[in-house]
DNA sequence: TTTTGTGCAAAAACTTTGCAACGTA
DNA sequence: TACGTTGCAAAGTTTTTGCACAAAA
């Protein structure tokens, strides 16, 4: 079970942070072929594996697209444009707050939960705007 | 746009309703096909999505399997056991209340959010427990 | 030197689509 | 009749896996 490191390894740890927002792992996989031609697909999937086993990232399971990964790894929350299926970080003034006593949350042991949410981004908000004058 | 009624169509909806649970496509395929032979996957899923669409069946995306449907479209969430990947409606107590007045919230327009709980099932806390005897 | 990791290609898992025939309104 | 729906097979998308070789520890 111990990891080595591999020059493959950092490269995609490097990917999804250097990434603006979450990439999927064909956008990791394009990203570092740019600069390290030879890598693999399969590389770039087993590694995002490890790298999520192990705590470095976090997987993003998105309705209607593969999987993204986000390097922030920090307890935080995201927002699905339901227009143009954008993905966004979303910083809350006040963080969801659950009440892990609730009855059906200790019969399973509930210890963590996702949340996500489904709006309109401000770029769609806008179109609409536009189409309607 | 209008939609037809086809014994079909039923049958999806009749067998999602039915199924103990949250069944995917293939297993709403499985349970139809036992009494109807010929029919096909490709109208299980069209049906599904049509389902979905007109807002009598919901789709669940579940990280590491495929997608599931329920008939219970009102209100309510999700546990997934992290050990057997049981996938549980939740009844709680005290609903989870959002604060749709939060800046990051308003400023993409959010109005819907879904949640999903990861815990232990019981049966899982069962086995646990009768191996550490 | 002993694993573990890599690249490649093939396969697996899941879902959609093109098309001719069919069924519903 | 008109057009939405079906079954089938093929293709699309996303992810995993088998294997021989390469690279870490």
């Amino acid at each position: 079970m111990g990891r080595r490191n591999t020059i493959q390894k950092q490269l995609v740890l490097d990917a999804v942070n250097k990434f603006m927002g979450h990439p999927s792992a064909e956008e990791v996989y394009n990203s570092i072929v740019e600069s390290y031609p030879d890598i693999s697909k399969a590389t770039v999937y087993r590694n995002l594996n490890h790298l999520v086993d192990s705590g470095q990232l976090l997987r993003l399971t998105v309705p209607g697209s593969a999987d993204k990964y986000d390097a922030t790894v920090s307890n935080h929350c995201h927002a699905l444009c339901k227009y143009c299926d954008k993905f966004i970080d979303l910083e809350l003034e006040n963080p969801v707050v659950i009440d892990f006593n609730d009855k059906a949350l200790k019969e399973n042991m509930v210890d963590d939960f996702v949340i996500l949410f489904t709006g309109i981004c401000p770029d769609c908000m806008e179109q609409k705007r536009k189409i309607k004058d």
